[in-house]
RNA sequence: GGAGAGGUGACGGAGCGGUUGAACGUGCCGGUCUCGAAAACCGGAAUACGCGCAAGCGUAUCGUGGGUUCGAAUCCCACCCUCUCCGCCA
């Protein structure tokens, strides 16, 4: 959420930064709801305050001992209208707040202008594509082979977009979670996490998944009225670690690393990536988030990409970084680093990090503050990012690292992970 | 699943339906004292929002939401959460 400050005193300076992300913002519907909500609030507080005043004086009336009847009497009709008043006032407050649920954030003045991923800028590179002696096979086929990767029978137990991990290959998976964990824990600095799959509707506010995606989630239902969503990334509960805390100036910045699995629905990517671990319903992630004091949040922005990086540096795995345009981003980020690694097996970069700063605006929403140099509460900046996505670090492993003979060489920062095994072979 | 207890400020803990934003204590900040500290004493201190150039004024907030009332931290209802016991369970 925007500061409604901001919103308030120069929403048109504000809706063209967002039409940079082709979100068009209704400023005259705006000032329209605005205008109403302070006529009505003056009037209704103007009511609040006159309706204390009598019941002030009629305590003390009664405590002498006087007859109130009639004050009573005029104080009632007083407040027949601030009922009603009160009631305007919530509804117009509601449409307000609403209205700002569903504005995006403002991109970063660094963040390039443009449409799709088309625009993206390309950052830096790091390691270079192997040569193939031999036509190099997708995770797809590299898995189908070794009768460790079974898409059929995942799609008999649960449906399309789910993966089913055998033997080696699910060790493998597994390890590569454990190193990550390790590094980051150990050499980064982060604090481990774990923590619930199955969050209430407030926590995916706070983050900003609701209200506008919920399609995007699933849910379970939980008594009468109510359900828990599934998370979509550990960026949901790990977040809220700080929704409604006022956290001491001396603990930022908050260094958390979470791994879990991540649903999604993917309505709306039908058709896209449907071959292989790619998109599924189903993943595992090892999240980085971290809680930063507004004025260091873009340098630690820098770090966490840095340490997302240093795995794939550890892996062996070639990647590039782009900065995400202004169009590309997510609804919530200020700036957004993707890291893509390269998928023989595509021939492409692919998306295997997304490290994200959000300023205040999941903060705001989180109402997470920290207590500032003046002693005065203040919203944090909240960043996080895959560190990484670990089905999809399997898949870079599986294509950069298969053999001739249809294995697979396990990258060495992997062999303490792996029992010291060194390669999966068909 | 059954039975019970409870949710008040940073914390502990009061609070006959009426000048209670909330006693008291601890902690915190400033000051006096001191070479310095401790102790003692004095003083200060919630958050959000609105109106206002400002000084300031006003509104809301005692788990959440509704209700009763001229007036609710105090009464009623629902829900959420925490704790204890029983049952069940990894």
């Amino acid at each position: 959420m925007l500061d409604p400050q901001l919103l308030r005193s120069d929403i048109d300076s504000v809706a063209s930064r967002l039409s940079a992300r082709s979100f068009s913002l209704d400023a005259a519907g705006f000032r329209a709801i605005e205008e109403e909500r302070k006529a009505v609030q003056v009037r209704t507080q103007e009511l609040q305050s006159a309706r204390n005043q009598f019941a002030k004086r009629i305590g003390q009336a009664k405590v002498k001992g006087e007859d109130v009847a009639g004050l009573m009497a005029e104080s009632s009709r007083a407040n027949a209208e601030l009922s009603d008043l009160e009631m305007r006032l919530e509804a117009v407050q509601r449409r307000l707040q609403d209205f700002m649920l569903e504005v995006p954030n403002i991109p970063h003045a660094s963040v390039p202008a443009g449409k799709s991923a088309d625009d993206n800028a390309e950052m830096r590179r790091a390691g270079s594509p192997r040569r193939f002696t031999f036509t190099p096979k997708d995770h797809v086929d590299i898995g189908a082979q070794l009768k460790q990767l079974d898409f059929d029978t995942a799609a008999k137990i649960a449906g399309a977009r789910f993966a089913l991990m055998k033997g080696p290959l699910a060790r493998l998976h597994r390890a590569i979670t454990q190193f990550m964990l390790d590094v980051h824990t150990q050499e980064h600095g982060y604090t481990e996490i774990y923590a619930p799959y199955l969050v209430n509707a407030k926590s995916m506010e706070g983050t900003g998944q609701l209200p506008k995606f919920e399609a995007d989630l699933f849910a379970v239902p939980r008594g009468e009225e109510g359900k828990f969503y599934l998370i979509p990334t550990a960026e949901v509960p790990v977040t809220n670690i700080v929704r409604d805390e006022i956290v001491p100036l001396e603990s930022l910045p908050l260094k958390f690393v979470c791994h879990s699995p991540c649903f999604r629905s993917e309505a709306g990517s039908y058709g896209k990536d449907t071959r292989g671990m790619i998109r599924n319903h189903q993943f595992d992630k090892v999240e980085l988030v971290q809680i930063a004091h507004p004025q260091k949040s873009y340098e630690q922005l820098e770090q966490l990409t840095g340490h997302a990086e240093e795995i794939l540096r550890r892996l062996e795995l070639p990647y590039r970084v782009v900065t995400l345009c202004t169009g590309d981003m997510g609804f919530a980020a200020a700036k957004t680093y993707d890291i893509e690694v390269w998928l023989p097996g595509q021939n492409a970069y692919r998306e295997i990090s997304s490290c994200s700063n959000f300023e205040a605006f999941q903060a705001r929403r989180l109402q997470a503050r920290f207590r500032s140099e003046k002693g005065k509460p203040e919203l944090v900046h909240t960043l996080n990012g895959s560190g990484l996505a670990v089905g999809r670090t399997l898949i870079a492993v599986m294509e950069n690292f298969q053999r001739a003979d249809g294995g697979i060489d396990i990258p060495p920062g992997l062999h303490p992970y792996m029992g010291e095994i060194k390669t999966i072979t068909p």
